[in-house]
RNA sequence: GGACGCGUAGCCUAGCUAGGAUAUGGCGCCAGCCUUCUAAGCUGGAUACCUGGGGUUCGAAUCCCCACGCGUCCGCCA
């Protein structure tokens, strides 16, 4: 990978490694100190046991020896041995004539393809009604990665797994046989379709009628309802609910899913039947009383009161993880990585599916990001209780903030231009407020919190951007061919054209751990540092020989900040 | 009963995978900064025995064990 840290940790490798080696230790990774003391930190701890020596020592006598042969680095401005680190300093006039041309090459940021094609499922909720906020981190969660590994140099595509087979596609396709029937008093109280039918579920006989139903659909039996085939009955009523009341609020989140996979395909191709023939054959499963089958995950380290993992149940019928592994080998056949977004209650189910694909023969296992749920302030959010924040009403109640804000500070624009801010705001101001967490750390939901517009948050990072454009669109003017950047050499401009070189390093960072809150905080101290150079560095004022690099920084500024904008989908505007 | 995840200032949060340099940033609080490129910004200040207790180590927020608290799971449901 081509960028300014990569370079200088290469060539500080270059120095070390040969005496490093006649001592006969090997060097640990990098690490980033304070910049104040320097760019990148070579700590001599783990050699201290084979050097019998300590490492304050160690770094000194490093030190010393480096000190003749880096007088012909001219990457290096200093080093220096301190608390047992050796601290390398990068040469400001070397870093400001490497890093400025990398960031203003088409394609910063874009890491070189990995010849990896990468399959990302997340969201995947039963398409029942709308999404509420305690699942919102899913798309969220994935979108963003996929984002992140697109940068990394992935070929991604992002699936969302519509489960059309299930007792609630059932409960739904039931409802929607009868909303249209039913009158308006009736109706009301009821979000829809799906909770008028678990209402009526009440009620025995609708019960039986609708076991009918899906034992028909596992069976794949012939059964119509209002004259079309039920299968192909329930999935219009999924799409419909996909398309009504799921796909509206992600696409106004700025989330695109490329594919919608229906789990009754793997039914329908025999992929299941597959799995449960294969699964049958392993000597480690075994068949109950019923003659449902199962796997003891016992020895796979499951315990519990029930460690049975059945695959088919008593009727030799699927279950919903059976075909949950058949969608998954056939994402391995087409696909070289696996990662799915999950919620905290799959871990188990994740275990289970990943000791099966094994015991089919499949060596990769998914890599699973799980995050844990979002609770109100009363506690855990509940449909039936009517405890719950929709996630297209927190969309729009922070964008309604958000034209409160913009209304206050800008009244001078239209209403339909703060109209647009409003939008870009509010919805980014949700997306990053949950992006910035540890996934699996748990959270509280607080309107006040999600609808914070200061500090470390998403206008945060918009309003750098945008006073990046505003001076831009001001200075117009700027940029002579006789312009040197050299002649940034204020700390301020240091420290921000240092970090802006650190991005193709982040990217790399957050594709490999699938850690995205990584990338929110990066972003957060780009503008921050941006706001600083603001404060420190006039720009349209500046002299004459300054205002070229100056304006030239600016815009490098812009770069790494709509791709900022960009990796966490947020929007950028140019004013705001 | 068991398994897994989390526990950092009044509140939220980074750091934990690969143990080391004065524990990151924000909200709120106190004191400042708009006749100069957008104050959704900037500067300074107060606030943390990193849940508790042991252990490993020259050194632990980080690794190990125990306890406590919170969350999630242990369906021939999805």
């Amino acid at each position: 990978m081509d960028s300014l840290f990569s370079s200088f940790k290469s060539v500080v490798t270059d120095l070390c490694s040969p005496i490093l080696s006649s001592w006969g230790v090997e060097a640990p990774p990098f690490e980033r100190p304070d910049p104040t003391m320097g760019d990148i930190a070579l700590p001599c701890f783990t050699f201290a046991k084979i050097l019998r020596k300590p490492p304050k020592l160690i770094a000194e006598e490093l030190v010393e020896k480096l000190l003749p042969t880096m007088a012909a680095a001219k990457e290096i401005a200093d080093v220096q041995a301190t608390n047992g680190y050796v601290n390398f300093c990068m040469d400001p006039d070397w870093a400001v004539r490497t890093a400025i041309p990398m960031i203003l090459e088409e394609g910063y940021g874009q890491l070189p393809p990995q010849g990896m094609k990468m399959v990302l499922e997340h969201t995947s909720a039963n398409p029942t009604d709308k999404l509420h906020v305690g699942r919102a981190r899913n798309p969220i969660l994935g979108d963003t990665l996929a984002r992140i590994c697109m940068r990394a140099g992935y070929e991604v595509e992002t699936q969302y797994y519509v489960d059309d087979m299930g007792r609630q596609a059932v409960t739904l396709a039931y409802g929607r046989s009868l909303w249209g029937k039913v009158g308006e008093e009736e109706k009301a109280g009821f979000l829809g379709p799906y909770q008028y039918a678990s209402h009526l579920m009440e009620n025995e006989e609708t019960k039986e009628e609708l076991r009918g139903w899906l034992h028909a659909l596992e069976t794949q039996a012939k059964l119509d309802v209002n004259g079309t085939p039920l299968q192909e009955y329930v999935d219009s009523a999924c799409t419909d609910i996909m398309e009504t009341k799921i796909t509206p609020a992600l696409e106004r989140a700025n989330i695109h899913i490329h594919s919608f996979i229906n789990e009754s395909r793997f039914m329908k191709d025999g992929s299941v039947a597959d799995v449960i023939e294969g699964l049958k054959e392993r000597p480690e499963a075994s068949q109950d009383d019923n003659g449902a089958w199962f796997i003891d995950m016992e020895p796979y380290g499951v315990k519990g009161r029930n460690t049975k993992f059945f695959f088919t149940r008593g009727d030799g019928t699927s279950l919903y993880a059976t075909r949950d592994i058949a969608y998954h080998l056939w994402k391995y056949r087409k696909w070289d990585r696996v990662v799915n977004v999950l919620g905290e209650d799959h871990r188990l189910e994740a275990k289970q599916i990943a000791v099966c694909l094994e015991l089919l023969g499949q060596t990769k296992k998914p890599e699973v990001v799980f995050y844990s749920f979002v609770s109100l302030p009363e506690g855990k959010m509940s449909t039936r209780k009517g405890t719950v924040v929709y996630f297209d009403d927190l969309l729009e109640e922070a964008v309604a903030r958000a034209m409160d804000e913009v209304s206050k500070r800008r009244l001078e624009l239209s209403e339909k231009e703060r109209e647009r801010i409003a939008e870009a705001v509010g919805v980014s101001a949700v997306r990053y407020n949950i992006i910035r967490v540890q996934p699996e750390k748990k959270m509280t939901f607080r309107w006040e919190d999600a609808l914070s517009f200061e500090g470390d948050s998403a206008p945060f990072i918009q309003y750098s951007y945008a006073r990046a454009a505003s001076i831009l669109r001001k200075g117009e003017d700027g940029g002579r061919d006789g312009d040197d950047i050299a002649l940034l050499i204020h700390p301020s401009e240091i420290t921000l054209i240092k970090h802006l070189a650190y991005l193709p390093n982040m990217v790399e960072e957050c594709s490999e751990s699938m850690r995205p809150h990584l990338m929110a905080s990066y972003a957060h101290h780009a503008a921050m540092l941006f706001n600083q150079f603001y404060r420190d560095c006039p720009v349209l004022n500046a002299d004459e020989e300054l205002r070229g690099p100056r304006l030239a920084l600016v815009y490098a500024s812009k770069v790494v900040l709509a791709i900022c904008l960009d990796l966490l989908g947020l929007t950028a505007l140019e004013e705001m």
